[in-house]
This record gives structure tokens, C-alpha cells and sequence, in this order.
DNA sequence: CCTACACATACGTCTATGCGAATATCTGCC
DNA sequence: GGCAGATATTCGCATAGACGTATGTGTAGG
């Protein structure tokens, strides 16, 4: 039917980096892979806000989800279009350089490396990369 | 008040991509100074659309305007952001390689090299880089 | 001035999307 | 099976944005 059924959908990619909520997860996934539960805390918001959010940036090919028991780890996955994930690397880069992400980083490392998590997220497993370094304090 | 205030706005950026009719004008326009009613002879839809989207992109600091007497001249500018002209260099070369954009672009070289413009835009000024080449034709 | 032309903006409508709150689903465990 | 925890989806509402039509604005030419 459509012409371009066969290609990458641009505006859909767009529109998934077109908002503070997705750029702030992408940011905090990074080359990690992260559960909900730490984006809910760092967020400071509310699940379903961010179960939401997630799932626009799946639709967009943006990223990609992994089960573990009752937790989905979350990580950044390579577009299917070269050319998306050329541009998508870029975001990210930039990302890096904004004020409010790196707020979100430092918090997301504090919470992360802590000997404890926080009560509300006791069992969660911690992002992988992130968790090597706290394994040492955690025992 | 806003804490980011001084931040270029990502989100204002990218929902200006997020639009089919917005990334065809961008294609349309490329490094060429192009003038609206080509817009509209081109993606053949109505000039209030035009209008309203090419204002978005001025919104979203992607284009600049000149005018000359009765017509308006758009071309891309560089973003005030670093990192933005670099996504937006990226998305450029993405679009040459959609089959569309590389159709707009056809129907625009050919309406802009011809001897005769189309009878809708007469008087208008062609893009100034297409019409190097179309002025050993058009006397 | 008045008209014609190129373009911009306003208006009404419809759809997409964001949100919080409620609810459903899935998994581990007893 | 049933409960609890983590996550997903749904619902109702509010706003943004896309569209076509109508209208406003600025410029050139008489």
C-alpha cells in the first residue's frame, strides 16, 4: 500500500527523541542495560509515566527490553537504518553535555553505587556496567 | 525561572523533524536559497501549509528567511548549537537517500532548469545554486 | 490609493500525545 | 490457587499540532 513501507520511519524516530522524559531515559540507559524501577526513582515520577515512555522508544526501534524475573532491563539497541543510528549516536553524545542529564547520571551513579538501594527498589538488580564498580562495596 | 533556559531546546528540535511535510522542505531546500511558492509547486499542496510548517523550522532555528520584494527566500541555517548542526548535517545525507526526497528533488531541478517555469510561479526567482544552471537556458 | 500578488496568520476541527489514576498482566513464591 | 511485587496497559482529560479555509499583511505597479 504505502511506498515507503520498506523505509526506516524517520518522523516516528523524531518524535521519540522529541521529548525531555525519552531523552532523559536514553540518557540514563547509555550503554548500560537498566531496570524501571531505577528510572521510576530517579525520575521522581510515576511508573506508568515511564512504562509509557519506554515503550514509545521500542516502537521507535530505539531501544530494546530483556526479562529477568519480574524486572525488564532496558538498554539502547543500534536502529535498523545506518543512517538512524548515525544520528542516534550524535544524540547521545549531546546528551552528555546538557546540564539536567548529567544531574540525572551523578544520581543515577550515587543510587547505583550505594552499599544500599533505596527501600523502595531493595531487590532490583543494578545496571551492569554501573554495578561493577559497586560490587566491591556490595556484598 | 527555567532552569535550562539558557540550553538549546532539543525537544523544539527534533518534533521540527518529526514532520514528513518539514523533512521535504528541508530536502527541497538543501544548500539552496529556495522561495516558497516552489514549495508549494513541488509538494503540490496548498501555500498556508507551507507557510505554517517553514515557520516551525524558523521557530526551531533550523531555517532563515530573506526577503526579496514579494518573495520570501528560505534556506537551512546552521543551529545555534553545536551538536544540533551536527544532527542536522547527518540529517540531511539521510534524506538523500530516501526515494521521495530524491523524487522532490527531481521535480524541483527539472521545474527549475526548464526554460519556462510552470505558470503558477512565473516571476518568481529560481534557487539561486539551480539556477546557474538553468541560466544558459532561460535568456 | 487601489489592485494584484506572495506570503503569513487566525480559526475551527480532528488527531496525536502527555498526564495521573486505576486496572490488568506477568513472575516468583508459599 | 493465591498473594505480592514489577511492569504494562487503559481511561478520561487536557494540550499540541496538522489540516483546509478564510483572512491579514507587506510589496510592486499603475
Amino acid at each position: 500500500m504505502n511506498k515507503r513501507s520498506s523505509e526506516f520511519n524517520k518522523e516516528l524516530f523524531f518524535r521519540a527523541l522529541a521529548d525531555r522524559t525519552r531523552l532523559r531515559l536514553l540518557n540514563l540507559i547509555r550503554g548500560d542495560e537498566v531496570c524501571v524501577c531505577f528510572f521510576v526513582e530517579i525520575l521522581k515520577t510515576n511508573q506508568p509515566k515511564i512504562s509509557r515512555h519506554l515503550a514509545y522508544l521500542r516502537r521507535a526501534g530505539i531501544v530494546g527490553v530483556r526479562r529477568q524475573g519480574q524486572w525488564m532491563h532496558y538498554r539502547v539497541v543500534e536502529p535498523a537504518d545506518a543512517n538512524a543510528a548515525r544520528v542516534l549516536k550524535n544524540v547521545m553524545s549531546w546528551l552528555e553535555m546538557d546540564k539536567e542529564m548529567q544531574r540525572d547520571r551523578e544520581r543515577l551513579e550515587k543510587v547505583c553505587c550505594a552499599p544500599q538501594l533505596p527501600i523502595r527498589i531493595q531487590g532490583a538488580p543494578r545496571p551492569t556496567a554501573l554495578t561493577a564498580r559497586a560490587a566491591t562495596l556490595d556484598g
